[in-house]
DNA sequence: AGTTGCGGGCCCT
DNA sequence: AGGGCCCGCAACT
């Protein structure tokens, strides 16, 4: 089954790793290359056939991250793990937001959760809520697999997502949060008032000072301390301060990534890929630091970025020398590192910084990474949470 | 409440 | 046998 479609991918999944030589292997081989010369960045969209060979000190391997919507899926073999794609949730009226964004939602993982989500309404225009499954693998979801030998971790991705790309598992994170803060603004603004009234009975005087934040303006929101968990376990503060100037408030329009993403989906279906993409970057580990302001101007959520389809986001080793979380244990820095991979101009969004060219493997990872990244880090997560704002 | 991994079991090819 | 999928369970966040 599945193979005529797939044997002309597979012959194209053989070149489809800059390391020619690594990639002559398949994760259901009993043995798995061991003289690895060089090892990926972690892709935060792995797409197409595909195949990776990871550092088993990569935090975001090893949890098998993906930002696209992965179930588990019980292959009867407990040394590979298989993961299947969900597709993505879209409105059923097909609507855009006002800026022109389109809904893709991230389909719950638990599928409870999931018929829980499919019954609620779209956060836009309050339509129908669609799951779009994935049926890029002959007809079936897009498949990841896993498999941890010895110092690597290895990564294969069967089928070409026919659908576009979630919210990242971070983005959902932070709108449920928000809607959560919403909820709970709600619930304190009519405590409020009670107590003004009260206190307008009594006499007393209310003191405006003491009222929660942005309690004046009805359009920013608080960001609640769960959501701060959300955003960063480690190092928020800062960021916050440096950008909030502008994230406090939604994002202009015509900064949309999502309808642009969306399109550039669309346009290129399914091989729309940029294969030379990840190639373009040869030189330094760490070549691609945007300008600082970017981060806060325009970078959003993963839709933002300039991607094409396939063009995979790459996570950087973003977490300190072993990618091991050294500048935030959570996934959300390390999904964020995607946005340092961007260039100031729309480029092949992982290309350039996904890969470090003859990096050498484990042992001397410090070579990568370093200094600056880290610093943008959590511009793009502020920046994130805040372009969600449409969606809310 | 949701995610993730595991494994039993069933169905289909 | 291999792949897809459903289900429940447990650990974890």
């Amino acid at each position: 089954m599945l193979k005529g479609a797939d044997e002309a991918a597979v012959e194209q999944e053989n070149s489809a790793s800059p390391h020619g030589e690594m990639t002559s292997w398949d994760i259901n081989d009993i043995k798995l290359p061991q003289d690895v010369r060089q090892i990926d960045w972690f892709q935060e969209w792995p797409d197409s056939y595909v195949k990776h060979i990871y550092s088993s000190e990569d935090k975001n391997a090893q949890r098998h991250h993906s930002s696209w919507a992965m179930r588990n899926t019980n292959n009867h073999n407990s040394r590979i793990l298989k993961k299947s794609c969900l597709g993505v949730v879209v409105c059923g009226n097909d609507c855009s937001t006002s800026d022109g964004r389109k809904i893709y939602l991230r389909p719950a993982i638990c599928d409870k959760a999931r018929q829980k989500q499919q019954r609620k309404c779209c956060p836009n225009c309050n339509g129908p809520l669609k799951l779009l499954s994935c049926r890029g693998h002959g007809g079936y979801p897009v498949t990841n697999f896993w498999r941890h030998e010895g110092q690597f971790i290895f990564f294969q991705s069967k089928g070409a997502h026919d659908h576009p790309r979630p919210e990242t598992k971070l983005e959902a994170e932070a709108r449920r949060s928000i809607h959560k803060a919403q909820t709970a603004f709600s619930a304190s603004s009519i405590r409020l008032k009670r107590i003004q009234e009260i206190e307008s009975l009594t006499g007393a005087m209310p003191m405006p000072e003491a009222l929660p934040l942005l309690l004046s303006k009805p359009d920013a929101y608080v960001i609640p301390a769960n959501f701060k968990g959300h955003l960063s376990k480690s190092s928020q503060e800062p960021t916050l301060s440096s950008c909030s100037g502008q994230l406090l408030y939604p994002r202009a329009a015509g900064e949309d990534e999502g309808s642009g993403e969306a399109l550039t989906w669309s346009q290129s279906p399914s091989l729309g890929r940029i294969p030379s993409a990840e190639r373009l970057c040869s030189g330094p580990a760490v070549p691609c630091t945007a300008p600082s302001h970017q981060h806060c101007a325009h970078f959003s959520t993963q839709h933002v970025l300039p991607v094409t389809k396939g063009g995979h986001g790459s996570f950087r080793p973003n977490t300190g020398p072993l990618g091991d979380g050294s500048c935030g244990e959570k996934s959300l820095l390390t999904y964020s590192s995607s946005c340092l991979s961007l260039p100031p101009y729309p480029a092949p969004q992982s290309g350039p910084c996904s890969r470090v060219s003859g990096a050498p493997l484990r042992g001397s990872e410090g070579d990568m990474s370093e200094g600056g990244p880290q610093v943008g880090l959590n511009y793009c997560h502020n920046d994130m949470v805040f372009n969600l704002y449409p969606l809310r």
